[in-house]
DNA sequence: CTGTTAGCGCGTTCAG
DNA sequence: CTGAACGCGCTAACAG
């Protein structure tokens, strides 16, 4: 392996010379820079990062924690982490979490030990905040979901509005019987969805009837089961708010099996966008988050941070950046049905 | 930041007995082993990675470059990855190559950069393979794709006998015309698949027209204008062979926005499976890749070189495993329909 | 402006 | 079985 050895000896430079013009140090005469460039070049060196790291202390690597990398929100998330971290020279390493809070753990720990100079973290659930793992060993952002009465740094998207608005549209379609599947409550994202689609009907003067709300695990078979269970209520719902994009997976597929014509005898409005939603039938009405700046933001916050650490302690902390969601109106909600489509008789 | 000392003085030993304890040599007694990781648990020391790193000249990294993470199909491949890699006590840094050869490059640069111990990469053509960049600077495995005459360790799915079978069901059913949408045909995959359903058509004695076969570059957009293109033709094909998933996406869309209802009037079958295929209407007739899988073989291929790097070279060298697929039949193929839906009249 | 030297935190010799 | 010394490849302080 290479050294930066081999180069000052074949530059006959001295190595202090050839770690100068690598890091742009200035003084040094431009013939010997002219000389060291050409030894790199002739050689392919590449410094050895790891022993910069040990050396200045940071490994210029951040850990990236999800709680699914299957969810087509978090890939969209980590293309903007990516991104963004390239250009600024660092490295991702990623974890996949699997919604399991020890595994969590266990990753954190390893990133720690790798020494990253920060974390990108979706908690799974409320604890990893206070966590003396996260605390203090090193700079956290927060992105997607924050554990309740959280301080410190994150990047969500405003949760409670999007979803205000997707019941308002629901609403302003007519429907009055308007069900939402939640996702798990002890994060601040599954909550606000709630929270926003309650609000909505309280300013509708409409009721949330209590067999209208089902809880599910941000999961398919969680969102397949609510709607299996909604559906075959004596009243079922005119209309359904699916807080995420799995569970609406597992609703529609509730749906197709059940025969139930979408949005004829339901409509249905999903949390998350994804390239799908347009594909296939019915076209998906949506709540789009900006998943890829939401990861590019949760960079930019790491770095100043990590640029500012130096400075006095607490000083940028405890920002929350909230971002806009957006409404994508298709074919899967509509108008409800007037008409009774079950049976040939009359109703109110 | 706790170093081994801090271990060392807490337990009243010397560093090289914390450094036996922590990697499991034996000749320490019990009674000092004992005290040592008390002090490790009291202080919650986590080693550093990088320095060890630098010892062992190893990191217990492996480098993924992946051509797109939006890809389903990758991150499932990156889900297999990450757990068999954790569970032999690596990491992984994935990075985006966004399908850019110059990308890659660069990538594939700051990869050996951090002296990761291995690459896994799916290559975004066909010079990766070759250059001094990749080949003798790391361990590499290939997955999903490969180049043309390549040579190396490898693991890719058995695309010319998927395709096959896919075909195959398409004529079964008793289509004529059968009409291809390719991939990027510079790699394996794109060119084993249109290869695949050649070699069936061939077999049972049915020509591909020219104008039936289309060639998309692996993304949405080019499925969606094969679509409306082949959707166009005069005699349009009552059947379309899509040889990847994103290209299916960009081909349901084109049929959506025309209202050629599939299967009724053109069946479609898509190369990749994912979880949406079974939600949404009509639901889709797919190739299903084993992804987890061959993410976990890839690790597995890339450990068990790093394990026997050390025997003389050259050893278990060009291994090329293959990995079968599935034809997963659901409602998107049917039979062609014999009686035209057009117009009102005959055709024969 | 350039070269020499001392560690970064750890693993691994070697004496004891 | 244990402890002190050395070096992995690099940067930073200092000396020339």
């Amino acid at each position: 392996m290479l050294t930066i050895k081999d180069v000052a000896r074949l530059a006959d430079v001295s190595i202090a010379t050839v770690s100068a013009v690598m890091n742009g140090k200035g003084g040094v005469s431009p013939e010997l820079a002219q000389r060291v460039q050409q030894a790199m070049e002739a050689l392919d060196y590449h410094p050895n990062q790891v022993a910069r790291s040990l050396k200045v202390r940071q490994t210029h690597t951040i850990g990236m924690v999800i709680p699914d990398v299957t969810n087509p929100f978090f890939t969209d998330v980590m293309r903007g982490v990516e991104d963004e971290a390239r250009r600024n020279g660092y490295s991702v390493i990623f974890c996949n979490a699997n919604e399991d809070p020890e595994l969590e753990r266990r990753q954190l720990s390893t990133l720690f030990s790798r020494r990253v100079d920060g974390v990108l973290l979706a908690p799974t659930d409320s604890l990893a905040a206070q966590d003396r793992l996260t605390r203090r060993r090193f700079p956290l952002v927060f992105f997607d979901r924050i554990p309740t009465d959280f301080s410190g740094t994150a990047v969500v998207t405003d949760n409670l509005e999007a979803s205000r608005e997707a019941a308002r549209h629901l609403i302003g379609l007519g429907h009055q019987r308007i069900a939402v599947i939640a996702g798990r409550l002890n994060l601040s994202n599954g909550l606000k969805r709630l929270e926003g689609f309650r609000q909505a009907l309280q300013e509708a003067h409409l009721p949330l009837r209590e067999e209208y709300l089902r809880r599910g695990d941000f999961q398919l078979e969680g969102g397949y089961q609510c709607g299996l269970e909604l559906m075959g209520l004596p009243d079922p719902p005119s209309a359904i708010f699916c807080c995420n994009n799995k569970m609406t997976l597992g609703l529609m597929r509730a749906l197709g099996e059940l025969r139930i014509p979408c949005p004829e005898r339901v409509s249905v409005l999903g949390f998350d966008d994804f390239d799908w939603a347009a594909s296939f039938s019915p076209r998906l009405t949506t709540i789009a988050q900006p998943a890829y700046e939401m990861g590019k933001t949760a960079v930019e916050l790491l770095l100043s941070r990590l640029g500012t650490r130096k400075g006095s302690p607490g000083g940028s902390e405890d920002t929350i950046v909230t971002l806009k969601a957006a409404l994508c109106v298709r074919d899967s909600t509509a108008p409800p049905c007037t008409a009774p489509l079950t049976g040939g008789g009359f109703s109110p």
